[in-house]
DNA sequence: GCCAACGTTGGC
DNA sequence: GCCAACGTTGGC
């Protein structure tokens, strides 16, 4: 099975880069996604030893912060459940459709790549991230853009 | 804070 | 099933 790529929106004033590296084992639970084509991917697609680029939307700056690895494949999103939760979801009663997957940081980036460099750059220009108007939270990317974004940001492995 | 673009809802 | 109205996202 091949290793997948991915992107995930976080808006730093909510959960940021550096709250995941603050946690135990510098691992989550990527929990209150709501929309179906983002589910989709984590149920469908998501396999433990993806990789995922962790970006911040909604901040200043808008960059990718660093790489998460998928510890643990979908199941069921309690929060969704939960009606003191902030992702609550009034229908889920009866039968939850909401997923959440585990990831755990493996490397920062000494230089963040923010979105206007992501936009210079020949090999990145295309991603979905930059369309105007994109709001999917959860996005496939390429090797080659992974492995770009990567090698660009100049990844540190996050010692254990 | 503004507002364009989007996904969802609900009346018909 | 259409589509207008609405709430949300997210760059700027």
């Amino acid at each position: 099975m091949k290793r997948r790529y991915w992107l995930l929106k976080t808006e730093p004033s909510v959960f940021s880069f550096e709250d995941l590296l603050s946690l135990p084992k510098q691992t989550t639970s990527w929990e209150g996604v709501r929309n179906y084509q983002a589910r989709n991917f984590m149920r469908d697609d998501f396999s433990v030893g993806d990789l995922c680029l962790i970006y911040h939307s909604n901040a200043d700056p808008t960059a990718i912060f660093g790489i998460a690895e998928v510890v643990r494949e979908a199941y069921s999103d309690p929060t969704a459940l939960d009606p003191k939760s902030k992702y609550f979801d009034e229908k889920a009663k009866g039968k939850n459709p909401w997923v959440m997957v585990d990831i755990k940081a493996i490397s920062r980036f000494k230089n963040p790549i923010t979105r206007s460099e992501l936009a210079r750059h020949y090999q990145l220009k295309k991603m979905m991230v930059l369309k105007k108007g994109c709001r999917l939270s959860i996005q496939p990317v390429t090797q080659v853009e992974f492995e770009t974004i990567s090698q660009l940001g100049g990844a540190i492995k996050i010692k254990l």
